[in-house]
DNA sequence: TAAAACTGTACCAATTTAGTTCTATTTATC
DNA sequence: GATAAATAGAACTAAATTGGTACAGTTTTA
C-alpha cells in the first residue's frame, strides 16, 4: 500500500480534533491523548514534531498546552503530512538529494518520479485541515463533480 | 515520507522500459534485469505479481517473456501502485474493511482519512504510464500551470 | 516550593520489506 | 523426444523501519 506510517494517522485525528475547538483554546497532550484514546507517550511524541514544524504553538508550565498556530482552513494536509513524516519523497529518486542511487547517472526515470510524486504532493496541498472536519459539506460536493476541489475554490461556494 | 515501496519503485521502471517499445515486443526477465540494472529473481517477483494484476501478459517457454497489455496511455500510475502494494489505504481507517480498529464505532475522522485517501488515489488515476516516458511535453505543461493537471479534468473549467 | 505541563534523548521490540533460493512447469528448437 | 530457456510459485532469511516506551530536564502557575 502507498502509506501513512500510524503516527502520522494519529497526528491527522490529534489536528482534527484541536480544530473542532475555537482557536484560542489550549489543548494538553493529556486532554488530547483522552479525548482520542491514545496513548499519552505517543501523543506528547507528535505533538512536539508538529510543534517543532511550526504547525503548532506551546505554552509550558502548568496551565500550559498546544494549540493550533494558524486557522484550520490555512493548515494543509501536506502540511501535517509532511512534518511528520519528512520532505515528500513517494521514492528514494524523487528527492533532489543526489547520490542516493547507483543508477543515479544513467536513470531513465528520475525525472518521472519527481512527477509522480508531485502529483500527490499537489493533491494534498490543497485539502485542508478544516476539510477533514466538516465530512457532509465535503461528500455532498463529490457528488456533484465526481472529484475532491482544491480547497481554496471550496471555501469561497461554502456556508459558513 | 509517505512512500512507495521499492519493488513498487522497481516495478514503475520495467513498466517504463516496456512502454518505451512496441506494444507487441516480449521482453524477458533477464533483459530487463540487465536493461535497468536490477537483480534478477526481484526482477521477476515483481513481473509476476504485475501478471497477476492483469498489466502484463506472458508466453512461458524458451522465447517467452513479458509485454504490456494494453497500450502506455491506457495503464494508469494508480493501477500499478495498487498492483504492487494492494489496495489503496493510505491509513488503516481508509478501507472499507470495518473491525481494524479500536476506535472504529467512535473514531471522529474515518469517513476524512477516505477522503486523503481518495484524493490521492484519484490524483493517480489520471497519470498514465506513457506520461512517464514523456518527460517533455509534462514538464512544459507544468510550467504554465505550474501545476499537474489530471488529463480529464484538465478540460472542464478548473483553470481561470 | 510543589505540581503540572512541555522538551529532548535514547532505547527496545515488533513488524514489514527486500532479497534470495529452490523447485515445478511450459515451450521452441535441434 | 531431449534439451535449454523461460515463466510460475512457494518458502525462507536478514535487514531496515516503525511504533511505542522510559526517563531526566525545563518552564510556569498557584
Amino acid at each position: 500500500m502507498i502509506r501513512l506510517g500510524k503516527l502520522t494517522d494519529y497526528g491527522l485525528v490529534l489536528m482534527s480534533q484541536m480544530a473542532r475547538q475555537p482557536q484560542s483554546s489550549l489543548h494538553t497532550a493529556r486532554d488530547l491523548a483522552v479525548q482520542c484514546k491514545l496513548p499519552l507517550p505517543t501523543v506528547s511524541k507528535i505533538l512536539k514534531v508538529l510543534l517543532q514544524n511550526g504547525l503548532l504553538s506551546s505554552h509550558r508550565g502548568i496551565k500550559g498546552g498546544y494549540g493550533l498556530v494558524r486557522e484550520p482552513r490555512m493548515i494543509s494536509i501536506a502540511e501535517i503530512i509532511s512534518a511528520l513524516e519528512g520532505p515528500f519523497a513517494l521514492t528514494e529518486c524523487s528527492t533532489d538529494v543526489t547520490g542516493m542511487c547507483d543508477l543515479e547517472p544513467c536513470c531513465p526515470i528520475k525525472d518521472n518520479q519527481r512527477i509522480i510524486n508531485r502529483v500527490v504532493q499537489e493533491s494534498l496541498r490543497d485539502l485542508m485541515l478544516s476539510d477533514l472536519i466538516r465530512p457532509m459539506q465535503l461528500a455532498a460536493m463529490r457528488g456533484q463533480k465526481n472529484n475532491i476541489v482544491p480547497a481554496s475554490s471550496l471555501i469561497s461556494g461554502r456556508v459558513q
